[in-house]
DNA sequence: TCCTAAATAATAATAGTTACTAAAATCATT
DNA sequence: AATGATTTTAGTAACTATTATTATTTAGGA
């Protein structure tokens, strides 16, 4: 399965996922490494993206509207949509609250179930605060 | 916002929707239309899918792979995939443990939470017997 | 340095979905 | 039942996100 040759585009695309918390899109990813590598394609971005999330260095996080979205941050956590700004947040429960999760989860249907993910949909901080000034 | 007048083919896809338990995409909505209405375009059930999501008289489910499936069912409940067959079927945990994960998340965000989805990832019974007749 | 496999840029192609428009259907009012 | 204002439709074009193709370049072991 892994024949990888390195190469700096992917190296250039993990570090600055490693160096964010804004979940980007990959034309996001795409518009941010152009600038040190101006003829990367967007073709490479999405392939490299793609690889990163198969091999567990990144996270490929899928919201209903708009394109999908990556994160560097590779342990077990969640993510909040800001339904004022769209913004993704990380949120982390613990652990033993996932576990606890999937356990009730798997009590609940006729099968097996060995993961989940989570959306949260609320209002991020900053767009709570912009609201309370205008009241 | 509620301008709506009635029609025929929105009213089969509703019914279609109540009907079946297999959150089917919009392009088998529009398969299954097309016996009663053959003329129905797949434009005119992506905008009757919709306005039902709007409405709530049907839930939207985003899946990482292919397109967005839809749900007749619109009691607060989540999704399993099955990663061997690829169907998603119902789970319900029950209105107390949803809302517990939505204070639990609460606590641990700098901003409110009002609602999430959960898909959980696992094997459904009917592939988990195909398996053990290998074995 | 040479060679092979992998990665790239550029482009074409695909999937899923939304937008546009003239014609048809709905439905309240006559 | 006919009128008319508004919504919905079918058909089609357009758009967005993503994947596939291919000739060329690059990585890295022998």
């Amino acid at each position: 399965m892994a024949n990888l040759k390195y190469s700096r585009q992917r190296a250039a695309i993990k570090e600055y996922l490693c160096h964010t918390t804004e979940h980007p899109t990959a034309d996001t990813v795409y518009l941010h490494i152009r600038e040190a590598y101006p003829n990367i394609s967007l073709g490479t971005v999405y392939r490299n993206l793609n690889l990163l999330a198969d091999t567990g260095e990144a996270i490929k996080i899928s919201t209903p509207d708009g394109g999908d979205r990556f994160d560097g941050r590779t342990d077990l956590h969640y993510h909040v949509i800001c339904r004022e700004c769209g913004r993704v947040f990380d949120l982390e429960l613990g652990e033993q609250h996932i576990r606890s999760i999937n356990s009730l989860a798997g009590q609940h249907f006729e099968g097996t179930v060995d993961s989940h993910t989570i959306l949260f949909y609320g209002t991020c901080k900053n767009c709570l605060d912009k609201k309370s000034k205008i009241r």
